[in-house]
DNA sequence: CATTCATATAAATGGATGTTCATGTAACCA
DNA sequence: TGGTTACATGAACATCCATTTATATGAATG
């Protein structure tokens, strides 16, 4: 099969991962603070289940790390970098527009 | 229908476009100068069909720019900002191991 | 004007990914 | 022990997305 796993395709995996709207709301959410489920859910307004998969999704990344206390199960961002690099990606984005060709409205 | 656009969903559209293997390739390639099509398929030596869709992914979400000149066409990056994402991606990266879970060797 | 070169596009196909529904599990409590 | 709270998991389904094949466009060249 010889699968050769490059640095992009890595890089590539962890922008995908970082790049889907209700993943990087709970990357902002936690840019404040570790955070349990039941807060990122209630926040998010969305699925119990729905979130628990992105929280999957992120920790299969080491995008996050878990600490349980309890029956509750608490999420923090894995590196401080990650909430410097959301940052200068809104930077990035006020220089390069993105409205241009989408479906729907973007005030 | 009322598809209400978030900044999330604009930034995540972002990343998905810069997260694929090739066009981070590409974003590489760009960051060291324009390219025209024809380079820039030696370089990733993949079918040249493959290589103008995802050139049309990269100007569709205005990461790139597209300058005419006579038969060849040439293309750079919007912004500089975006060869320093990629930097700082490549930073956070060091701190946030992925090779794990991932099919293949990382070397 | 026919041909070639450089690039784009359209349609088909297969694989990845998000959501939901249903269920599982583990901790806590009466 | 039985029930509840908090969260995870798995399967099914739908949608998105990358690749390929084939064809189109448009500029140059003879």
């Amino acid at each position: 099969m010889d699968v050769h796993v490059t640095i992009e395709d890595n890089q590539a995996r962890f922008l995908r991962c970082i790049g889907e709207a209700t993943r990087l709301r709970i990357l902002k959410l936690l840019a404040g603070g570790e955070r349990c489920v039941g807060e990122i859910v209630e926040f998010l307004d969305k699925e119990q289940s729905s979130v628990s998969h992105h929280l999957r999704a992120l920790k299969d990344c080491n995008i996050v790390v878990v600490r349980q206390e309890a029956q509750k199960i608490y999420y923090a961002l894995a590196d401080p970098g990650l909430a410097e690099l959301v940052l200068k990606i809104e930077d990035i984005m006020k220089e390069v527009p993105l409205c241009h060709n989408l479906a729907g409205d973007c005030e």
